[in-house]
DNA sequence: TTGGTTGCAAAAAGTTTGCATCGTG
DNA sequence: CACGATGCAAACTTTTTGCAACCAA
């Protein structure tokens, strides 16, 4: 899993761990938090380059999504995420589309070498706080 | 266009011709650049504020990208977008999709209003650096 | 006239980096 | 032992905000 060059720190296996771990889609700094608890000197630099380290190698994906911050996703297998407009929270879509129109559509042009394709929309929990508060 | 709460500045208005104007995905600080030239005592956090409140208005869109900045796209009509993963740069995609199927099934779950279809590849203009530059 | 808007500057939020030290392979 | 990784702190980038002055309606 890990190439030649990389080294299996502390640090970067419970970073993975913490990862495989959730099932939300934490910041960096969510991440962060969770180590900590059983690393407690680490650093947030530490986190930030490991999860950049470990997402250009494979084996966790960075997800480029709306919100302002990038989110990490410790499960690589496809699948669609979900995000809250209101709270930003990323859900996984546990059903699946037909995009094979879009994939050979876009396999007819060189340039395009992919999609994402990303649902949005009120969380439960959010839409639960509406009907109870006015809007912002 | 407006609501009746909004007024019409300078700034607001050039700050949109000039969206207008560009067919690129400008961020903020590049529209203030542009803007500086027809305004230089604008701030950057005017450009901010009006590129907000006009993209809450439905006048632009505000383009939640993989990138590390927020680009805005003065065209409203929907369309699709191709960034490039080298240079971030952002495209508009001229095709179409038959996009039913994933509209007719997202109508069946309450929570997900709609959907974000991005394109990414490695444009032209990185493509023939490539050929010429070792990669990084 | 009045309430939304501006310029300015400071601060917040998120991320990257330089460097001496550390520790995995 | 070598070289990649870490902790720390500083720097950097992007965005937001407080405030007094301003100006469109």
């Amino acid at each position: 899993m890990f190439g030649s060059q990389l080294k299996i720190t502390q640090q970067r296996r419970i970073i993975l761990e913490e990862l495989w771990k959730v099932k939300t889609h934490p910041s960096a700094d969510e991440v962060f938090h969770l180590v900590r608890k059983r690393l407690p000197r680490i650093s947030l630099g530490t986190v930030y380059r490991n999860l950049e380290i470990l997402s250009e190698a494979g084996i966790i994906l960075k997800l480029g999504v709306a919100g302002s911050q990038k989110r990490f996703d410790g499960n690589t297998k496809p699948h669609y995420h979900f995000r809250c407009t209101k709270c930003n929270a990323i859900y996984d879509v546990d059903f699946t589309f037909n995009v094979s129109e879009i994939k050979e559509k876009i396999n007819t042009v060189p340039n395009i070498s992919g999609f994402n394709l990303e649902f949005y929309g009120c969380c439960e929990n959010c839409l639960q706080d509406k009907q109870v508060f006015e809007e912002k």
